[in-house]
This record gives C-alpha cells, sequence and structure tokens, in this order.
DNA sequence: ATGTCAATACAATATTGA
C-alpha cells in the first residue's frame, strides 16, 4: 500500500494537482500538509469526486493537515499535539487506517533562528517527542509522515547546499538533534533506511531557479514504529510532479508497506 | 539579498509566512 506525505502549499490553489495524483497514483492514505484553508473552505466535494474520502484539521491562512483515504474516511484518533492547550496552529492530525496509525505533520519552520519562531519550533519537537513515545508503547504500526522542517545532515544527498542553508533553522543542530531525539526513540527514517546513498530531495524554493538547478533538499520525511518498518518494501519522492504547471514547492514523497 | 508563491486585508497594493 502506497502512502504518501505532500506539502501542498494551499489547497485550493493546488487542486487540479492533488485530483491528478489521487487518479494517477490511486493511494491508499495521503497525508497533507499546508492545506491554508479553513475547515469549511476544504474542498472536500472535489476529493469525495475522486474517489477519496478526508479528516482535517485546517486554519485561516496558513498549515492546516489532513488525511485522505480511498472511498471511506480514517478513524480519527486526535488533532492537535498533547502538552500546549494554548497553541493554536493546525500542524497535526493522526488517525487510524486499517490496522495503521498514521499521523500527518507540519512541522514549524523556525526561521529565523534566534526568536520565538524557532523557540515555538524546538518546543513543538518536544511535544511530538514525548507523544511519538506513547505511540511507540502502543506496539502497532506507526507512520509519522509529514513536512518535518528539517534537514537531516550536511550531507549532498540531503541538501544541495550545506553552506548556504547553514544559518537557516531547517539546518540548525539544535534543529537536527531534537529529530534525532525522536528517530532514536525506536523510529526508522524509511527513505534513508530504503536509499542510503543517493540524492532524495523532497523540496524546491520557488526562487532563484532552484528547481531548474536541482537546488533542493529534504524535510518531507516517514518516520516508522518496528512494526511499521517490518512491512517497508519501498519509498520514494515523485519528483516529475514537482515540475508540473502550478506546482508546489514540495514533491509528494511516499513509503510501499506490505499489506 | 533573492530570478517566487499563496492567502489575507483591503479595495491596488502591502503584509505574512513560507
Amino acid at each position: 500500500m502506497k502512502i504518501v506525505s505532500y506539502n501542498l502549499n494551499g489547497i485550493r490553489a493546488r487542486l487540479p494537482r492533488l485530483i491528478e495524483y489521487l487518479d494517477e497514483q490511486k493511494p491508499a492514505a495521503v497525508c497533507l500538509q499546508e492545506l491554508k484553508c479553513q475547515d469549511d473552505a476544504f474542498p472536500i466535494e472535489d476529493i469525495r469526486a475522486a474517489g477519496y474520502e478526508a479528516v482535517w484539521h485546517g486554519q485561516k491562512g496558513f498549515n492546516g493537515v489532513a488525511i485522505l483515504t480511498p472511498k471511506a474516511p480514517a478513524t480519527l484518533r486526535r488533532m492537535g499535539l498533547p502538552g500546549d492547550p494554548d497553541d493554536t496552529h493546525s500542524r497535526y492530525i493522526e488517525a487510524e487506517v486499517g490496522d495503521l496509525v498514521i499521523a500527518s505533520i507540519y512541522l514549524p519552520n523556525g526561521n529565523p533562528v534566534g526568536t520565538e519562531k524557532f523557540a515555538y519550533k524546538l518546543a513543538w519537537m518536544d511535544r511530538l517527542r514525548a507523544h511519538a513515545l506513547e505511540l511507540l508503547a502502543e506496539e502497532k504500526p506507526v507512520v509519522l509522515a509529514g513536512d518535518w522542517n528539517v534537514i537531516p545532515t550536511d550531507d549532498p544527498d540531503d541538501v544541495y547546499s550545506a553552506r548556504a542553508m547553514a544559518t537557516d533553522a531547517l539546518a540548525q543542530p539544535e534543529s537536527r538533534a531534537a529529530l534525532r531525539r525522536i528517530v532514536n526513540l525506536g523510529f526508522t527514517d524509511a527513505l534513508r533506511a530504503r536509499y542510503p546513498k543517493g540524492a532524495l530531495y523532497t523540496f524546491w524554493d520557488y526562487t532563484a531557479g532552484a528547481w531548474q538547478r536541482d537546488a533542493g533538499f529534504r524535510i518531507d520525511h516517514f518516520l516508522l514504529s518496528p512494526q511499521a518498518a517490518d512491512r517497508l518494501a519501498d519509498a520514494g519522492v515523485d519528483k516529475e510532479y514537482r515540475g508540473r504547471e502550478k506546482a508546489s514547492d514540495h514533491a509528494p514523497t511516499w513509503i510501499d508497506l506490505t499489506d
């Protein structure tokens, strides 16, 4: 079963891209990020016309996450991370899909470094770590999918230029350590596990011809619990969609799990 | 700093957040 993570950068602006992706790839589940729409503006009828159902958590203007599944909606487990009742950002949704627990994650960007935004990013990652530990205790196949807004290493297979990103929140040692603290609980970074070598960029900036010169980096990740990692058959990036008309700046990223 | 983009407030452009 193909499970996809796709940061759309606006579901209304990207609706043709999303519908054609569903038609062409027929994924078993799609985790969406950056809906940039309120709950009542979510285009559920268009998604139903494509044969899919959804659970979603929108927000005016920015953020917003969803999980799409064919025919029937996933069983919602939670919207939002525990640990901060004052957090108003729509960045986390978790649902059961068959015997899987799947989360769609839109981790804070955190730029610029040294501001409240960066502190929020690190605090949010610590809340995610605490929740991920609770999920592991269930001993189920768990898939944490999304835009993690962290480039895991300075390896050219993860980032086109470590130097260009050195001062960015996505590449800070603190951001990477916070990601490692989650992985090291016992999760598998599915894409790198499947392909230890080779560029696996998932994002190319709109500016400065980044796509044309392949100046990308890897920030969309799948973290798998042991029970899910046992079923990992393949993983990849549907890079071609980044080159289409009115594309998102992210490419759909996916795993294939055995049923 | 940016060869960019989407949404919003507001009513043609500026701001925010990527």
